[in-house]
DNA sequence: TTAGGGTTAG
């Protein structure tokens, strides 16, 4: 018995019987075979079992004692001897030591030359298995036999070179041989020529399960899953029974066609044919259920196995991890570690993702020292790419960015993960100018993925010229139907004030998902067109698209803008009662804005005072902002008060209380709420302004005066005040939050960033030509009412986004009717 | 005594 144990379908045995194999290693290997070998001398003479030795060497060292032995029994010159010392180097993964062994053997036969191209396989030298194979074949004399092909084939599959072994194989006659047929099968499914593949499988005289599943996993492996389970159709059909090798690949195939139903009715195949106990088929159907999102089938599987193996473990770690499961998946990898199995770098991506899921900090520097200690970055960039997308997640977007700079070999998975880390974290110039370096690099092309990252960013900073360039990348990879990149279109057009263009976008994608629905709805809601969201939502009901959570904060704050008071508490209803959708934050946030903005300030309160939820910084700031808007001061006092003990930290908060009090000119208010914020070590987040002028992005800081233009800026602006105040304007001092002499207060306003961004898109632009700008913090009122009489003075429309929505101005109008 | 076809990924 022992005999056949060490290698079971040319496996090594200990990944069968974990538990067993060291044991047998120790009793049976090392005691028995050292003792011989190291006795070599005194027992030449002896009637030793050489094939015993031969089953028993598990280690190179082993083995190279036996070969000693061989050589001084006088035994290692026979072909066949020195042949399976050939095989047992190989088999330890010595190929070095199998060729020099081969080199030696004078008279070599069929037997010798197939064993040494084999050895060059299995240890994945396959140039050189391919150069053997040409040496045998040109130089000697030696006639190949039915067992020279498949390996040699097999090799070709991975050089991805296979015409000349092809005619020989045509020359010889050998293409009449089931195994050769089915290796040239596999060898062009995977250089991708699945023709030529099926032409060859289909003209096979006798195709035996081999074949079957050589042309199954050529499809799956192509990405033609439909084909392949087609194939799998046909084989039941002629009668032949699927075995491990053919479930094992199949699985993933129902899992990527979303065909739960073909999945469970194989599982049963494998119940009543008994092979859930091999180890492929029984990670094939974890991953497959956890794709379903099944994870007590998937559990079950697993608890059922006999023998678990790495896969296994990363199996149910991954399943637990994509279901949005972190902690469950994190419980598993310290159950695997207590089992005694090491984890892999699959096995720390899925964690990666889970600790970004727990949002745990800690674990997080954990999984990355683990990572560190192995040099595991360095090795693969799977696992690299892994650990920048959990620091991003966490919002640690300085460690992302240390790690990913540590990748020696980028690849398009890594740049994607750094630039959309970017743009989630609200950075959007650091994540055009990773894109930016991106496209400087030759060896990578952005995909899909890449788009998704990058429209994004665009949209952010109003970059409408960097985004359509996109676009015509896009339509010419035909990506412009993929939900998703069409989707990032939509909202580009939309939030760079093209709503047409949107529209028109939107109407081309698919509408079957909530994702596109929630871009056009949101975009119409940020330009004050809230009665269009409200229609587009109706629209969205009649086709029978189920709305989520996010259509609703988008509608809720379309309304908001828009003032449709009446529509937004409809909409909180429906939500509710309709759609089954419990209101989060967000949306109690969106409801005390609606009021709030239109006014109803103690609805808003009382809206508050009501809400089932704790409320948070952001609820407290929107009656907040609604205080600064209507003046109420006293109320604002109490929503302040309730904001910083939630939330002392945000400067934003500071920045309208203080400009609450400057609003009616109290300025020790204002010193005050100074003082406290500056006492927080808290510092107003720097204004900035940015404009798209010849495929750069401008950005201007309030009070810049390092501008290489900024002469001529001043003097533009200067030229526009003189002309804005004959037609009327007088500025509004309640919006600079100093105490100082007027004329400094109108120098202020002045220098205020939207302001030197739109002067200087009118000096580099043609007269009357369009400008938009992109603005981080709320255009201040003062500057709303510059901008229009500018828009009249120049006769330009121009658009500016803020922080919180459009504002587009044209003949001295703002579409948001100075509501915002 | 040498041979073909299989599961997990950011």
């Amino acid at each position: 018995m022992f005999r056949l144990l060490p290698t079971w379908k040319g496996r090594h045995f200990p990944q069968y019987f974990p538990s067993l194999g060291t044991h047998y290693q120790l009793y049976s290997t090392s005691a028995n075979c050292a003792r011989i070998l190291s006795n070599g001398a005194e027992e030449k003479n002896k009637e030793i079992d050489f094939e015993f030795l031969f089953q028993s060497c598990t280690n190179t060292h082993l083995a190279k004692r036996l070969h000693a032995l061989l050589i001084v029994s006088g035994k290692a010159q026979s072909i066949f001897i020195g042949t399976r010392v050939v095989n047992l180097y190989a088999h330890l993964g010595d190929v070095t030591s199998s060729r020099r062994t081969f080199d030696q053997i004078q008279k070599k036969d069929a037997y010798t030359w197939n064993s040494m191209v084999s050895a060059y396989v299995r240890n994945s030298h396959f140039h050189e298995a391919v150069n053997c194979l040409h040496e045998m074949l040109v130089k000697s004399e030696i006639r190949p036999d039915f067992y020279t092909f498949p390996p040699a084939l097999k090799a070709c599959g991975h050089i991805l070179d296979g015409k000349k072994i092809h005619c020989w194989v045509f020359k010889l006659g050998f293409q009449w041989d089931v195994f050769v047929a089915a290796s040239l099968v596999h060898m062009y499914c995977r250089f991708g020529s699945l023709p030529i593949a099926h032409k060859i499988f289909s003209d096979m005289p006798f195709r035996d399960r081999g074949s079957w599943n050589a042309m199954i996993s050529g499809f799956c492996q192509n990405g033609n899953v439909a084909e392949a389970l087609s194939v799998s159709d046909e084989m039941r059909l002629e009668g032949m029974d699927m075995d491990c090798v053919t479930v094992s690949t199949i699985l993933p195939a129902c899992a990527q066609m979303d065909d739960i139903l073909r999945g469970m009715l194989f599982h049963l195949y494998v119940i009543k044919h008994g092979l859930e106990f091999d180890v492929f088929v029984s990670n094939a159907l974890i991953n497959m259920y956890a794709k379903f999102g099944k994870l007590g089938h998937a559990q079950r599987v697993f608890d059922q196995m006999v023998v678990r193996d790495l896969v296994s473990w990363n199996s149910i770690i991954a399943a637990y991890e994509q279901n949005g499961n972190p902690d469950t998946a994190l419980g598993f990898f310290g159950k695997m570690q207590s089992n005694g199995i090491q984890p892999d770098v699959l096995t720390l991506v899925s964690l990666a993702s889970s600790v970004a899921q727990s949002r745990d900090f800690h674990a997080a520097r954990s999984v990355h020292g683990f990572i560190l200690r192995r040099c595991w970055i360095m090795k693969d960039v799977v696992v690299g790419n892994a650990v920048v997308d959990m620091y991003a997640k966490l919002g640690i977007i300085d460690y992302a960015h240390r790690v990913f700079e540590e990748i020696p070999s980028k690849d398009v998975v890594s740049w994607n993960t750094m630039i959309s880390g970017y743009g989630q974290n609200g950075l959007a110039s650091e994540a055009v100018e990773v894109f930016r370096m991106m496209e400087g690099c030759e060896d990578i092309t952005p995909n899909q993925t890449t788009w998704v990252s990058i429209l994004p960013a665009y949209s952010h900073l109003g970059a409408l010229k960097l985004g359509m360039r996109i676009h015509g990348r896009i339509l010419k990879a035909n990506l412009h139907l993929d939900v998703y990149v069409g989707t990032c279109l939509v909202d580009l057009y939309g939030k760079c004030g093209r709503l047409d263009d949107a529209l028109s976008l939107f109407y081309e994608v698919p509408r079957t998902n909530s994702v596109s629905w929630n871009a056009i709805i949101s975009c119409h809601g940020i330009h004050g067109h809230g009665q269009t969201s409200m229609q587009l939502f109706r629209a969205m009901m009649d086709e029978g698209v189920k709305p989520d959570h996010v259509t609703f904060v988008s509608l809720l704050s379309a309304c908001s803008h828009s003032g449709l008071v009446d529509h937004g508490q409809w909409c909180f209803h429906v939500m509710q009662e309709e759609c089954g959708i419990e209101p989060s934050l967000m949306h109690y946030g969106c409801m005390v804005d609606l009021f709030g903005r239109a006014g109803y300030l103690e609805k808003a309160y009382s809206f508050i005072k009501n809400m089932p939820l704790r409320p948070d910084a952001s609820i407290w700031g929107a009656l907040l902002g609604a205080c600064r808007i209507h003046g109420n001061v006293d109320l604002g006092k109490l929503a302040s008060d309730r904001l910083f003990e939630v939330d002392s930290e945000n400067t934003g908060y500071y920045v309208l209380l203080s400009n609450m009090y400057a609003n009616i000119g109290q300025w020790e208010g204002v010193n005050d709420v100074r003082s406290l914020a500056r006492d927080r070590g808290l510092r107003k987040t720097p204004g900035w302004s940015s404009i798209e002028l010849n495929n750069r992005i401008e950005v201007f800081y309030t009070g810049n005066q390092s501008h290489p233009h900024c002469e001529e800026i001043y003097k533009e602006l200067e030229t526009l005040t003189a002309k804005m105040k004959s037609l009327g304007y007088v500025p509004d001092y309640s919006f600079v939050l100093q105490d100082v002499e007027e004329d400094e207060k109108e120098r202020i306003l002045m220098s205020h960033s939207e302001r030197l961004a739109i002067a200087y898109g009118i000096i580099c632009t043609a007269p009357k030509s369009p400008i938009q700008i992109f603005k981080n913090l709320r255009v201040c009122g003062d500057c709303h009412n510059v901008t229009k009489f500018i828009s009249k003075i120049t006769e330009r429309e121009i658009i500016v986004r803020d922080s919180n929505r459009f504002h587009h101005f044209k003949d001295g109008i703002c579409s948001c009717g100075d509501y915002w």
